[in-house]
DNA sequence: AAGTCTATTTTGAATACTCGAAATGCAAGC
DNA sequence: GCTTGCATTTCGAGTATTCAAAATAGACTT
């Protein structure tokens, strides 16, 4: 049975592995689980002699088999357990992110695949991010568009925010374009950079195309 | 910031004390928490410089009152989750504690409050243990009545079960005494130490005293 | 080719928890 | 009073995780 550490370790392995390609640098880590370098280096040699991950010295650490199966394990239970707070607790989407953080080290699969049926199996968690089934499969999401891609004066919903950070969470949760929020951009200003979007009819926003393309939306259910 | 391991300590504690009086002897806590003594005199002596117990040097511990308002605190989520495996998950009562054991450490007072919300308040688990307020105040037990020494052809009902073993609480299971059962004790055979009692009219249950002893039984509601 | 910069590794040490085994204190019995 | 027995403590050691600080390997410059 891995440890917490190890548990967060596999995690933010994974993610890494998702967001970008290739082997994941030292760095990476050390920048997602807050310790310092030595310590990486270390927890990182101990995890490949256990076979989770595989370290190529001075470059970084790829996930192996055994060990992308426990990662996604643990991604399940921390997607999965967000879900269940925002739907069932009431708490808000912005603020379960540490609790699950927590969480998707105490909870058992017992426990899991009850909270998944109680919720009726959801595909993703309340920020949009899609939650891997029991066997490790996670929906496709290549194929989704950002409000920096989308279609002009379509009308669309919110599915998923890609920045995760305190600061955007809180500008999404200002601005109201959380997942479900019906939206419909209007025009893209090129030249200024500026995206031009409403939620309710004659409620225009305005947001940079940075923010925009951190927006995934799609077809309204 | 107390580690799961102090907060199992301080939960023990708790517990013996409230079974028994005065001081708690190593042993129990050894007992309790399956670690070889000379792991308790350590961590003991730890908690003690935090302030968390008293060590009576070879006689045993007693919790400071920052002790017990922790101790009670863990035992809040204990019994809120376990509740709340049971209610919500549809849980088996009987497999919740070990779950309860893991959770107790991870759930935040926010999150417990909520899930508190969520039952309703309740003021006993599963196994009709009571449940400590926010405050750390336990509703009172010193006048339940076991089916030891409860009124005979009374119709009753189960109300709580004091012996948590996984032996016992099998039997509990197999005969069908679970907290919320109704329950007649037809009488009580002093020379065999035989308690006749009927659940389902006319099917009568044959329990020895000791057993009889540790199932409390109240008004029904 | 030599120098510089930065990511990574190494080293030494600390904390929290645990065990096994040896030592010890104390109460009870002889 | 001395011996036993059991509970408790002490001691030495190991695992997992962490840090600070010094050493080093590569890549990138000049
Ligand atoms: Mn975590
Ligand atoms: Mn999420
Ligand atoms: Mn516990
Ligand atoms: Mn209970």
């Amino acid at each position: 049975m891995a440890t917490s550490t190890v548990e967060n370790y596999l995690k933010a392995t994974l993610l890494h592995e998702q967001e970008n390609d290739g082997i994941v640098p030292m760095g990476a880590l050390v920048e997602a689980l807050g310790v310092v370098p030595g310590t990486v280096t270390t927890m990182v040699k101990a995890m490949a002699a256990q076979g989770l991950m595989e370290h190529e010295s001075r470059q970084g650490v790829r996930l192996t088999p055994v060990g992308r199966a426990l990662a996604l394990g643990v991604l399940r239970k921390h997607r999965l357990v967000e879900t269940f707070l925002v739907r069932t607790l009431k708490m808000d989407w912005s603020e379960v992110h540490d609790e699950a953080e927590a969480l998707e080290h105490a909870v058992s699969n017992r426990v899991l695949e009850r909270i998944d049926e109680f919720l009726g199996h959801p595909t993703a968690d309340p920020h949009g991010d899609p939650i891997p089934n029991q066997e490790g499969v996670i929906a496709d999401t290549a194929t989704q568009v950002t409000m920096q891609g989308c279609a002009i004066n379509k009308s669309l919903q919110v599915t998923r925010i890609l920045d995760q950070s305190p600061d955007f969470l809180a500008y999404v949760q200002d601005t109201g374009l959380k997942p479900g929020t019906r939206v419909k951009v209007l025009r893209r200003e090129e030249a200024s950079g500026v995206v031009r979007c409403e939620t309710k009819i004659g409620h225009e926003i305005a947001l940079g195309l940075t923010a925009a393309a951190k927006i995934v939306v799609g077809a309204v259910a």
